[in-house]
DNA sequence: GGTATTATTGACCGGTCGACCAGTTAAGAG
DNA sequence: CTCTTAACTGGTCGACCGGTCAATAATACC
């Protein structure tokens, strides 16, 4: 049995196997040898490619957040073009799919957090300063209420999308219903609270004239 | 040397060892030899008080949920005494001191979370019936919005506030500020934006009186 | 004081994990 | 065709981890 030798396709498999694996239990509770079985390969390749454990590890958050990246960004982009009232509960509508399309990525993020590495990446703070102009965007043009800061209303975007996509099983469970119909009234809640908790109010100060 | 024996004492103490190991590294990444080091106590004994790894985890998730069960138990009941317009608000901000208070409480929530066990625990589920009966009172009370499942604003709540403790750190380097002043602001505008968000809105239908 | 109880210890075991390395073989260059 | 490169393998080592066990010593009870 002649086997076919393809840097990339084995790289690919071994990150593939290593990201599914990681995210779903924690990088320390799987064992190199599963990696290697799930992608097919000996464990030794996994050091010849990726070094230790860390470094999979590092390569493989990098994966799990590159499409999720260029997602993200069209939303700011395409989002900066709408011009109606709903830009925001568009934008909300958008993130929130993005994390369906992508549902390993908030437990990749809560993983990083939990454990103990204050720093961000680099990716991270590119889409945070991204998201942080398009919620100042909203706000010059009045879709925004301009009392809370860009940095806040982003925080809270993640908070009411991600915080979903760790907890949504346990959810589920207490509430006694399937995931997939909670995640839909859970998602009609936030996007109703949301924007109207979000949109420009009464309350605030008069000072700040929409030109 | 003699050796004072306390059968409350030393299970206090690799309690107290394990909770704060475990709930800041993840227990996957804590040995054994760690917890008793910092216990001041040999590996047996662990073994002997908590039978394996598995049981000292759980009873460690226990003592961190307790206090704060008692807490927010207190935050639902003193809420339901709250007449004025700002009991939602003022609920959300016991909410949030509450995990101030016990800061290793949504990390405990979010490793548990990740862990992949679905089935929350008894305690939580208790919490969780509470603390939907109180939103449903607010409802009744018309100081909430109806059109949303009690279920739902709980879930929102927990979003909002314990997103916020998982990531606080990574976030005030992103922004270059002291975690302690922009937990300030975040809260604030958490609590502006959900209040406002809550509240009983004009866009819903009418046909809900308030008796 | 004697005795049962049990908190506590240190030594130890089987297993696993991450990492290393010497060797093998397929692919590409000249 | 030959030589170099490097993708890939199997085997192995040392460290560590969770768990067990027999022995020890402090405490409680009679």
């Amino acid at each position: 049995m002649e086997k076919v030798r393809d840097r990339d396709r084995t790289q690919n498999a071994i990150l593939q196997a290593a990201t599914a694996l990681f995210l779903a239990q924690g990088p320390a509770a799987v064992p190199l040898s599963a990696v290697a079985k799930k992608a097919g390969v000996t464990k030794s390749l996994i050091h010849h490619y990726f070094g230790d454990k860390h470094g999979l590890w590092r390569a493989a958050k990098a994966a799990a957040l590159a499409p999720y990246e260029s997602t993200q960004r069209q939303i700011f982009q395409s989002g900066s073009a709408l011009s109606g009232p709903e830009a925001l509960t568009q934008s909300l509508r958008a993130y929130f799919s993005a994390l369906q399309k992508f549902p390993d990525m908030a437990r990749a993020l809560a993983l990083e957090a939990l454990e103990g590495a204050p720093q961000a990446s680099a990716v991270e703070a590119r889409l945070q300063e991204e998201g942080q102009t398009f919620m100042a965007d909203l706000q010059t043009r009045g879709q925004l209420r301009e009392d809370v800061a860009p940095a806040l209303v982003l925080a809270l975007f993640s908070a009411a999308t991600e915080h979903w996509f760790v907890h949504r099983d346990r959810l589920a469970a207490l509430n006694g219903t399937g995931p997939d119909t909670l995640e839909a009234a859970y998602f009609d809640a936030v996007a109703k609270v949301l924007s109207d908790g979000l949109r420009p109010q009464a309350s605030e100060r008069a000072g700040a004239p929409t030109p």
